[in-house]
DNA sequence: TCGTTGTTATATCCATGCTATAACACAGAG
DNA sequence: CTCTGTGTTATAGCATGGATATAACAACGA
C-alpha cells in the first residue's frame, strides 16, 4: 500500500494523508504525471470519509505538490516557483527543533550529520 | 516583555508559551536557576488563564526544562539525560521539512547553512 | 494565621476534525 | 443524449480539545 493512516495518532487524518503524499514524492515511489485515486476511491482505500481525503487533497494543491482537475483527478505536479518563500517556510518550521537542540546539548555537527543523513535516503531513491 | 503571545495565531495558546520559554533558554535570555512568574502572576501578564499557564509549565515540566515546586515556583532546570531520545525526537521532528525540501529541489547545502546560522545565532548568545 | 505556591476538579463555550447525505458543474464513454 | 465518474460545495451532526471561570486543596514561608 502507497498511503498509510494510523486512527490512533493525534494527528489529523487529513495531514497524515497530506504529509504521506510528500514523502511518496520525495522519496520518488510518486512522479510528476502519476495520477492519485479520485476522493471517493482513496477515502474507501484508507477508511476515511470523502471529505477528508478532499482537505488533503485541495492543501496539497495548494502548496504546489499536484494538479486537481475533472478529467484527470489528483496528478502530481510539484510546483517550484518561489524559492525564497520555500527557504522562509522552512526557518519557521526549523525554529523549535533548533532552539530544543541547543537547550539539549546537541552539537551541531550531529543535527548536519542527521540533516544530511536523511536528506540523502530520499536523494538516493529518486535517482532510481 | 520576556513572552509574547499570539492570539491570533492557530496555535495553541499553551504550545506558543511552552515554544516561547524553550526559545529564550536557547537565548540565554532565561538560564538555570531563573525563575518564571507563578501560573497566576503569568496569566495575568498574557491575559490568559491560569489552566493555560499551568498546561505549559506542566508540559516543560515533564520534557525537561524547569522544575515546579511550592516554594520557589518554576525554575529553570534543563535535564539532558537520554542523547539518543533527544535525537530521535529531533528525527521525528525533521521528517517533513526534509521531504517538503527534498520536493521543492532544495540543495543539502542550502539546508545545512540554514542550520548553521540559526544554529550559531543561539550559540553566540549563549556566550555573552 | 495569612498569603502564595502548584495542583486538582467541575462546568461551560467555541473551534476544529470527521462523518453523513446531498447536490452541482463538468467531461469522457457508450 | 445519457450515464458515469471527476472535483466541488453545502448543510448538518457528533466528538474532541483548547480556553475559560470558579472553586477548593495541601504545602510552605513570612
Amino acid at each position: 500500500m502507497l498511503i498509510e493512516i494510523d486512527f490512533d495518532s493525534s494527528e489529523a487524518l487529513y495531514i497524515q494523508l497530506y504529509n504521506q503524499v510528500i514523502k511518496a514524492i520525495a522519496a520518488n515511489r510518486l512522479r510528476d504525471g502519476d495520477s492519485l485515486p479520485s476522493v471517493r476511491v482513496m477515502a474507501d482505500e484508507l477508511g476515511v470519509n470523502m471529505h477528508t481525503v478532499n482537505k488533503a487533497y485541495a492543501l496539497l494543491r495548494e502548496d504546489g505538490y499536484v494538479n486537481l482537475d475533472r478529467r484527470n483527478g489528483a496528478v502530481v505536479a510539484v510546483r517550484v516557483e518561489d524559492h525564497g518563500a520555500h527557504m522562509e517556510s522552512m526557518h519557521d518550521n526549523m525554529e523549535m527543533i533548533i532552539a530544543q537542540a541547543v537547550c539539549k546539548n546537541i552539537e551541531l555537527e550531529e543535527m548536519q550529520e542527521l540533516v544530511r543523513e536523511m536528506y540523502e535516503d530520499y536523494r538516493r531513491l529518486s535517482s532510481l
